[in-house]
DNA sequence: GGAAAGCTTGACCGGGCGGTCAACATAACC
DNA sequence: GGTTATGTTGACCGCCCGGTCAAGCTTTCC
């Protein structure tokens, strides 16, 4: 919005700022809050302990401000489902949509995981609040379509619930996958067969496929 | 197997070991192995900290007592899945059964959520060696399935992924399911709409239904 | 150039953690 | 009943944690 000539000094600490966050990013995600100690954020951030105190206070104000960050991006995803949509374009494009995220970001998703699993103490407010607006206004959608026949009927926030397990699994439980798929890393192919699976049960289960 | 007569101190003994482990799966499950302490777990089983000490040495022995006593009965749910079943029928089975573990033992299900969130050092053996072998077997059962044209094409390995996913989100994500549908605890009424999202999706989506 | 404001950092602190132990209590065995 | 094996517990220990702080450093502003 505003950046006049942005100094020297306020560029470094923007910077500094996202070089914290994602050194916190990937240790929160892998040692969840509790696990993850101030040292290692710092010694991954490739800074000294007390320079992140500086910039964030303490361990839950850094926590919280990289989960209100994520939680930004998070929401954004279902912009495909619109009235005017075709159902099966608008849920494949959410559920492509949904599980690039988790390839691109698997931290966040491990994060919220975390949170959650925790029974979000930080998190609730935003979930009971836009999150469930959001999905509200997304259900008011699919009702629309299931009233016009366009879809197999359904509870749609309980589908929501079942595309985000599916899609975030990979994610989330991707130690669990590799392991059982018996490969050192989850790569394109195990992306492509998850993706067609998710579209053959939510396309297939709603009738939206021949 | 062999319990001659079992006396009164073997008795007492079995006693407090379910006690500990009882109170142990509800703290790690929610607080995680680095947010659970001896303290919270002695107190949560009313008793003194030094006694869980006795009985299981470290914190993480204890740990690892919990989480392969609960990969038995996790292990033993994919019985249905049998050549000579119909595909319908075992996969209903099938999803009954998760998801009923999800209702019954909710901590069970966080507990190995945190586990495999956090790489699964602890279970990671068991995954790569019985999980894998057992989703193997039954992999080939449905390709047997697919290849007689008794379903849609798949890849099971992903249709587990998949069908675990669903089930366990709701044990294991209960918190941001119940915020979303505002209400105070997950009950009858949300399982059963659970159960039928799921049975939708997976039989619908694999053509085993009208 | 000099003062003020912002940033960096090693050293330090109290508290809570997992774990130990010695002293005691109770059951089992002959 | 006395001896031994097993269970119980409060008190304690060293360690690592989140957080603080003062001293020094760097940029900014006049």
């Amino acid at each position: 919005m505003d950046q006049p000539p942005l100094g020297r000094r306020a560029q470094q600490r923007q910077q500094r700022l996202a070089q914290i966050l994602a050194a916190a990013e990937q240790v929160f995600a892998t040692a969840g809050f509790e696990g993850a100690s101030m040292a290692a954020i710092a010694a991954a951030a490739g800074l000294p302990k007390a320079n992140l105190h500086y910039y964030f206070g303490t361990k839950e104000a850094l926590y919280a401000a990289l989960l209100e960050e994520l939680l930004r991006l998070w929401l954004s995803a279902t912009d495909a489902i619109r009235p005017d949509s075709a159902p099966d374009a608008a849920l494949e494009s959410y559920i492509r949509a949904k599980m690039e995220w988790s390839r691109s970001r698997p931290h966040a998703s491990k994060l919220f995981a975390n949170e959650v699993l925790r029974g979000a103490p930080l998190l609730s407010a935003h979930l009971a609040g836009g999150l469930r607006a959001q999905v509200e206004e997304k259900s008011a959608v699919l009702r629309g379509w299931i009233a016009e026949g366009r879809m197999a009927p359904v509870e749609p926030r309980h589908l929501f619930f079942a595309i985000w397990a599916m899609t975030q699994t990979y994610a989330d439980f991707e130690t669990q996958i590799r392991l059982v798929l018996d490969v050192p890393a989850l790569g394109e192919r195990e992306f492509e067969d998850g993706v067609a699976t998710v579209l053959r049960l939510v396309l297939g289960g709603l009738a939206l496929r021949a």
